[in-house]
Order: structure tokens, then C-alpha cells, then sequence
RNA sequence: GGGCGUGUAGCUCAGCGGGAGAGCGCCCGCUUCACACGCGGGAGGUCACUGGUUCGAUCCCAGUCACGCCCACCA
């Protein structure tokens, strides 16, 4: 037989089983308490990346040990429409067949998006499954199926009859590549460098100049104001005065405002409205008109005939040439700043005033905050909490509509006097309407505003089913940092409006996982790595093992050490099984205990449960797959298993081997949430199986043995000795039979070093006898630490003397 | 500019008020009948720096230096 243990094939059978026999499957049960997590939908054109699969590692842990412990476990699936994502990518397949999306109009393009999704969407689910995520697939959704559909169109109805929809023109980011609007939180800002012109605007009076500094030339025939600080005593005089705007010649007020920023620049501020959101601001304040100069394609638009057509670079050439002639340019540098641009296509993001759909946050996020702050939701870790709170706090109304052909299309229509009627359907909108013609609004739905309904609307809501009845409100929710504001928020604003309640208890942010050199895992760096080539390597239960050991901290580096010692767990996990099990004979698994290692397992293996529970309770993943670590090799293989092997293979001993059995099957059940498939595979050989482990009980607290955690201690202090210095403690009964199986001298070269061992010792003796002396730690210190240094002490000199003889 | 976080063994990371830890890597010894993806032993750290609190600080507090992430309207 392969002394190795091979994952390949036990994983995929599994998945297999498990699925097929129904185990992942959730039904509404009155008589049990349900456990409700939504997994994160997954962008429907992506495959799963490294985040994704620690992500799956730690909520399919958490789904395990809760279906284990009685709970009614829900894991629900499915993936995200994706709007401005999915289009991209079928656009950017359009470009290589040579046509567009425009050429093929909006329903042929529609259709190429649904061909491209049945061609691309079960490539998720089959990733998931291979990881060993225990979702009910039956239930997988799509935030733009039929029914979703519908959620999404009474959600948008329910605000604008709230009255909490309105129509605004206003600055908003325009992506140029895409031709929408974006929301700020689908920006990305990098440095780059640019030339900081300073231009001298002539004052209208004749009577001098004043100089602006610009980075964009190309909108100054846009400019309607000259704003500068009310305190600035430079320009206090200059205040309600003129200056010409290069190029077009007009005038234009000098104004004062607070949000100029005295120190940079020159200190005044050109007042472009249409093309910066500061700016903007500042102009409602003052009632200026909003001229643009820039189109939706990002070349000049025909507002100055002179410039009509151009792109912007070749706009500010013009402009600066004009200004260059009339000897108005003061200086140019070069200044390095963060600009916009979108996260999707890397397009530099044009400021432009678009009439775009808008959610007033105001009264909606109200009771989420109120609910964040009671914590009938937390985030965890702490600081993050207090980071979703501030982010509510500071939200911005929403601008919801997207200049996009895929998505949910917005559920307004306008008749031919410019009416509007807000309907979940065309047929209610006519009736709204007295049976007019109707044409329907062209936009479509941030993709955000479908995900914010994902708890419930997977669950069948708007219809009061049984589902939504069973498992809403839900309980865990797993995200990055980046995604709290985009999501997370939302979903338990809209739970709160439409439900009444919050659609989960606990949100845990978990770390990213940067690639081996600390940079970002990025396809187009080149630098990431799939998890399935993992899983493929290593096996699913090692790359589980390892993602969750990196799940800890806020950044983490992938390392394999990690999955390695998580295959290295596995495989010394089946091999403790095979020398179990090839002994085991004719015995059941039964709690028959007598001697001093069959009561010192059980309890290590109780203690670690407690641990356990209690590291998961915390949603401290890392610590618990490190105590499985070490209770399986240090607790389980070196000492318990030693400590029975002579008596294991004694055909007469049925006592020995039941209990053997029967502690091993704590502790597959105990391995099971973070290595699901070997255990099972383990569990599948064990004599009179009931059931299979995915739904057999978590292990019950065991009190019987709770005072042996301790029984080990003298043998392996004597171990340690004796491997330190080749002296043999005195020992009596079981200790001596115990230590004499595990260290074997016949298999320890006994070259320890009598000596030293008496050095270090007598060193640790005049260390604890010291701390012993010194009167203030006695008085001050702790008693429980005191006496914890006394014992040390004693033990010291109990090892000295068996030295020295 | 604001917020969060990180600096511990060659590498990746735990620990976070009372004897410096794990895995990998390295050195030495073992084919041993569950496992060489193993067993036993070992080398290797002024726990970033400077102050403070404390009987005692890697751990708490303040500051400094480096690095990372998120956010932000200095044109």
C-alpha cells in the first residue's frame, strides 16, 4: 500500500457524494435553528481568484462545524450580473471579432451577453465545488434571473414611491472607454505626472492681472469664475472685480470662497463647473452658469467652434499657443498628482454635469447605523466596525443609474410629453400612464443596488415564502476591506427597509493575500496565482488548511510553507488511520479508557474542542487550524499513538483498539471543518458507520476526563530529559510503560549531554529563585503566578537531583 | 491630508504583561514493522528604534524611523 496519502480522486468522489446524497441541502425546519450565509456572488466573468478561495475556506469551516453542531445550515450560492465588468469583457471579445457593440445595436448585443454567461458561468460553480464549498447548489442564483429581476424592480419602486429616487443634473465621474457614469467607489486614483501651467487672466479693468495655475488647459473655455480665499489679503481688493478668461475673451467675477486653498498655486482658482466637482460646488454656491467644453467621448465637444473635434491634449496646445503669443503664460512645471481613473478600463475619468437617477441616503441609512451602533451587526475585526459606521455616516447620496446595455435596465418610462411613470412593469406603467404610449428609460442599475438584495432575494422575496420565513434574518457575511461600503453597508440598509431586520449578525473582514513578492495578486502583473493549480498540487483540503492559516492578519504573503504543512497534516492524519484501522480487528469504536495515554487523549482531545469552539466563536481561524496541528502530530501521533502501539497490535486487547477507534473519531470530527474530504474518507473506513461525517454530531463536551489533560506531563518531562542528557528519570507502572514505548531508547541515540543539561538547569534554578527573592514581585505579582514559579522551581531541583544523582 | 494596520529566527508568519514560538530552509543521527510528506537531536533572534508606566515589557503608553492598504475635491 502508498505509505502516502493521494487526495486526487477522494476529493472530487466526495464533493461528488456528498452532493448527490443531498447532504448540502437546506429545507425550511421549524423544529431546528437555522444558520444562514449568502456567499459573496462572484462577478459571473471571473474565475475564482486566492481571495475567493480563503474566503470559501473560512465560511465553508464555519458552515461545516454549525451543520455538525444541529444547526440548519443554509449556504447559499450563486453569482453577480456584474454590469460594467461583463460588458467590458464581451465588448473586448466584440473588438476581436472586428464589430462593437454598437454596430450590433442593444438586443443582438444583450443576447451575445447571455451566450457569453451560459458559455462562462458554470466554471465558478465547479470551482467551488472543488474546493469543497458545502452549498446547496440546487438553490444557485443569478442576480439577473427572472425572479431576481423582480426584487430588483420592487426595491427601486419602493424608494421612488419613498420618494427617496430623484432625477439630478449634476457633476458626476464619466468614464469615456464606457460611456457612463461611475460611482466615486468604482475609481481607482494613481500619481501621475503633469505640467502645472501658470497663466496670467488679464483684470477687466486694465488695471493688472491676476495668475492662475492649471493642470488642465483645455477647459479654461470653460471658465466662468476666478475664485480666491476671503482672507487672502493678496487679492482682497481684487474681490468683485473682472478678469477675461484667455482665449474666448469673456469676463468673469472674481469671487471668494472658503474652499480655495490659499497656499497652492497662486492662490486663485479657476471656477470650471462642468469639468470639476470642486469646482462645481462652488459654482451652484455662487449661481454660475455650468458651460461644458468636454463631450461623453472626451474629445472637445462643438461648444468653442475653434476646438470642436479636438482631443483635450491638442485643446490645451491651442490654448496655451494663444496665451503664449499674448505673453500671458507665467511659468510651466512639472507637478506630480492623483488622478481618477476607472477601475475597469484604467480610462481617465472626465468630471462632466450628466443627468443621472439618485438615491437619497439620508432617511435609508438611518436605522442601519442605529443597528451597527446596538451591534445587532458586527464587524469584525473592531476596527472595522468602526470604519463601517463612519463610512454610513459619511455616505453620499448614490448615484444609481449607468449609461450602460447590460444590467437592470431602470424601471422609469416617459411619455411623449415628458411625463414619467415608475412601475415594477410596462403594463402597470401604462396603466399608470391612462394607456399612453410609453417609452422606457434607457439606463441601467448600478450593479451594487441588485447585490444589496442578495440575502433575501435568494431566498424568494418579494414573496413571503417559506424560505425567507426559515432563514432570514441569515447570520454570516465574509468580505474584504474594500467592499464594506459597497456592499456589505447597503445589504443591511435595504434588509432594514424592506424586511424590517438585518440580514446578518456578523460580517468578517478577512486579510488579502498578496503574491510571494508582497505585491497585489493581479492577472495583468502577472503575478497571480490560482487557487486551482493549488488545489490541483496539494489537494483542496491542504489549500483550505493553508489559506486559513493565512486568514489572520490584514495582508498576508502566499506562501506555500503553508499549504505544506497542511498536506503534510493530512497525510500524517491517514497514516495514523491506516495503523488504527489495519489493527483494529474485530473491535467497534467504544469508550472503554483504563490506562493513563486513553485518558490523557480524550482529554487533550476535549480541550482542544473547547479550544476550538472558542477560536471559531472568535472567528480566529488561523489559531484553530494551528491546535489541530498540533494536537494530531504532537498529542494524537507521537505520544497517544506510540504509547498504544505495542498493545494495539495484540489481538487480545479489544479495550485498546475500541478506544483507539473511538478517538479517532473525535478527532476526524474535530479536522473535519477545515479538512473536510480525508476525514470523511477516514470516517468512511471506521466499523458500524451510522452516518456520514459532514452530518455526524460535533463531539460533546467530556467531562470524565477533563482532570487527565495534565497526566503526561512527568513522562514527557522525562522524555525531554533523557533526550537532553541519556539520564532515565525513575518512573513507576504506566509512566514507565508509557515512556519506555514512546522514547525507546533502542531508537534514541542516548549522546544527550549529562552536563549541559546540568548547566542550563542550575541557570533556570538561579533565575526562578531570584524572581522567588525579590520581595516585591511576591507581594505584588499574582498568587496563581507565584505559585506557578514555585512549582517551576521544585521541578528544577526534582530534574537536578536526578542528575546528580 | 485623513483612517486602518504592519515591523519577532534565512523565508512566510503565530504569540501580545511573568522561562522567545511554528512551518519551511539549514546542520547532525536514524530505512524504524502507520507515516522519509517520517522519527530524534541541533544551530540560528539586543522581538525596528527611543523614552515612559510596572516588582517585571516583545507584549501596555508616548514619540521616532521604515513599509503596506483604504479613503480624500490642493486646481
Amino acid at each position: 500500500m502508498d505509505a502516502r496519502y493521494n487526495p486526487e480522486g477522494v476529493e472530487e468522489r466526495w464533493q461528488q457524494t456528498w452532493e448527490t446524497e443531498g447532504l448540502y441541502n437546506a429545507e425550511p425546519d421549524a423544529s431546528r435553528e437555522s444558520y444562514v450565509y449568502a456567499f459573496p456572488p462572484p462577478n459571473v466573468t471571473g474565475e475564482l481568484h486566492m481571495g475567493h478561495a480563503l474566503q470559501v475556506s473560512l465560511g465553508d469551516l464555519v458552515m461545516r462545524l454549525k451543520r455538525m453542531q444541529g444547526f440548519n445550515v443554509l449556504f447559499q450560492t450563486g453569482y453577480d450580473h456584474a454590469g460594467i465588468s461583463t460588458q467590458a469583457a464581451v465588448e473586448k471579445q466584440l473588438e476581436r471579432e472586428g464589430t462593437s457593440r454598437k454596430e450590433l445595436g442593444r438586443e443582438a448585443f444583450e443576447a451575445r451577453v447571455w451566450d457569453w454567461l451560459r458559455e462562462y458561468g458554470g466554471k465558478i460553480m465547479f470551482q467551488f465545488r472543488r474546493l469543497g464549498a458545502s452549498m446547496d447548489y440546487r438553490r444557485e442564483r443569478f442576480t439577473m434571473d427572472a425572479g431576481y429581476v423582480r426584487a430588483v424592480m420592487r426595491f427601486f419602486v419602493h424608494l421612488y414611491r419613498k420618494g427617496w429616487i430623484y432625477r439630478a443634473n449634476r457633476i458626476i465621474n464619466w468614464c469615456p472607454f464606457h460611456e457612463t457614469s461611475l460611482s466615486d467607489l468604482e475609481l481607482v486614483h494613481v500619481d501621475v505626472d503633469d505640467a502645472l501651467t501658470t497663466i496670467r487672466y488679464p483684470l477687466a479693468d486694465g488695471s493688472g492681472h491676476i495668475a492662475i495655475a492649471t493642470v488642465r488647459p483645455a477647459t479654461i473655455p470653460a471658465d466662468v469664475a476666478v475664485a480666491v480665499h476671503p482672507e487672502d489679503g493678496r487679492y482682497r481688493d481684487l474681490v468683485g472685480k473682472e478678469a477675461i478668461v484667455p482665449f474666448t475673451e469673456r469676463r468673469v467675477p472674481i469671487i471668494a470662497d472658503e474652499r480655495v486653498e490659499p497656499e497652492f498655486g497662486t492662490g486663485a482658482l479657476k471656477i470650471t463647473p462642468g469639468h470639476d466637482p470642486v469646482d462645481f460646488e462652488i459654482g451652484r454656491d455662487h449661481g454660475l452658469p455650468e458651460p461644458m467644453v468636454i463631450g461623453p467621448d472626451g474629445r472637445m465637444n462643438d461648444a468653442i467652434p475653434e476646438l470642436a473635434g479636438l482631443s483635450q491634449d491638442e485643446a490645451s496646445e491651442r490654448v496655451l499657443a494663444w496665451c503664449r503669443e499674448r505673453d500671458l503664460i507665467e511659468k510651466r512645471e512639472s507637478y506630480r498628482h492623483s488622478v481618477a481613473l476607472c477601475e475597469r478600463c484604467e480610462s481617465r475619468i472626465e468630471p462632466l454635469i450628466s443627468l443621472q437617477w439618485w438615491c437619497a441616503m439620508d432617511e435609508l441609512k438611518r436605522p442601519a447605523i442605529t443597528a451597527l451602533r446596538e451591534r445587532r451587526v458586527a464587524y469584525h475585526p473592531e476596527s472595522q466596525h468602526r470604519f463601517a459606521i463612519d463610512s454610513l455616516e459619511n455616505a453620499p447620496d448614490w448615484c444609481i443609474s449607468r449609461q450602460l446595455w447590460w444590467g437592470h435596465q431602470l424601471p422609469i418610462w416617459t411619455d411623449a410629453d415628458g411625463e414619467t411613470y415608475c412601475a415594477e412593469t410596462e403594463d402597470e406603467a401604462r396603466e399608470l400612464a391612462g394607456g399612453k404610449e410609453l417609452k422606457r428609460d434607457e439606463d441601467v442599475l448600478d450593479t451594487w443596488f441588485s447585490s444589496a438584495l442578495w440575502p433575501f432575494a435568494t431566498l424568494g422575496w418579494p414573496d413571503e415564502t417559506e424560505d425567507l420565513k426559515s432563514f432570514y434574518p441569515g447570520d454570516l457575511q465574509t468580505t474584504a476591506r474594500e467592499i464594506i461600503r459597497l456592499w456589505e453597508n447597503r445589504m443591511i440598509l435595504s434588509g432594514l427597509e424592506l424586511l424590517g431586520d438585518v440580514p446578518f449578525t456578523d460580517v468578517i473582514i478577512h486579510s488579502t493575500v498578496l503574491a510571494p513578492d508582497g505585491r497585489r495578486m493581479s492577472k495583468s502583473l502577472g503575478t497571480g496565482i490560482d487557487p486551482l493549480d493549488v488545489v490541483a498540487e496539494y489537494g483542496a483540503d491542504a489549500t483550505r488548511y493553508g489559506l486559513l492559516k493565512m486568514s489572520s492578519t490584514q495582508d498576508v504573503r502566499f506562501s506555500h510553507g503553508f499549504i505544506e504543512e497542511g498536506r503534510k497534516l493530512a497525510n500524517k492524519l491517514w497514516n495514523v488511520a491506516r495503523l488504527i484501522l489495519t489493527n483494529a480487528g474485530d473491535a467497534k469504536p467504544a469508550l472503554e479508557p483504563r490506562d493513563l495515554e486513553e485518558r490523557w487523549i480524550l482529554a487533550r482531545l476535549d480541550a482542544t474542542r473547547a479550544q476550538l469552539e472558542e477560536h471559531w466563536d472568535l472567528f480566529e481561524f488561523a489559531a484553530g487550524a494551528n491546535a489541530l496541528y498540533h494536537l494530531t502530530f504532537d498529542d494524537f501521533c507521537d505520544w497517544y499513538a506510540e504509547a498504544i502501539k505495542p498493545r494495539l497490535q495484540d489481538p487480545t486487547d479489544r479495550a485498546v483498539r475500541a478506544t483507539a477507534l473511538a478517538a479517532l473519531e473525535r478527532l476526524l470530527a474535530l479536522l473535519h471543518p477545515v479538512m473536510p474530504h480525508v476525514t470523511e474518507e477516514i470516517w468512511s473506513q471506521l466499523p458500524d458507520r451510522q452516518s456520514r461525517l459532514i452530518v455526524a454530531p460535533w463531539p460533546e463536551p467530556d467531562e470524565r476526563f477533563s482532570a487527565d489533560v495534565q497526566a503526561l506531563d512527568r513522562v514527557q518531562e522525562a522524555a525531554a530529559l533523557f533526550r537532553r542528557s541519556g539520564v532515565t528519570a525513575k518512573l513507576d507502572g504506566d509512566e514507565r510503560r508509557i515512556f519506555e514505548a514512546v522514547v525507546r531508547p533502542s531508537r534514541v541515540k542516548a549522546d544527550g549531554d549529562a552536563g549541559a543539561e546540568i548547566e542550563r538547569l542550575r541557570k533556570e534554578i538561579a533565575r526562578a529563585e531570584g524572581m522567588l527573592g525579590n520581595e516585591r514581585f511576591v507581594e505584588r505579582a499574582p498568587a496563581d503566578v507565584v505559585e506557578a514559579e514555585r512549582e517551576k522551581l521544585a521541578r528544577y531541583r526534582r530534574e537536578l537531583e536526578a542528575l546528580t544523582g
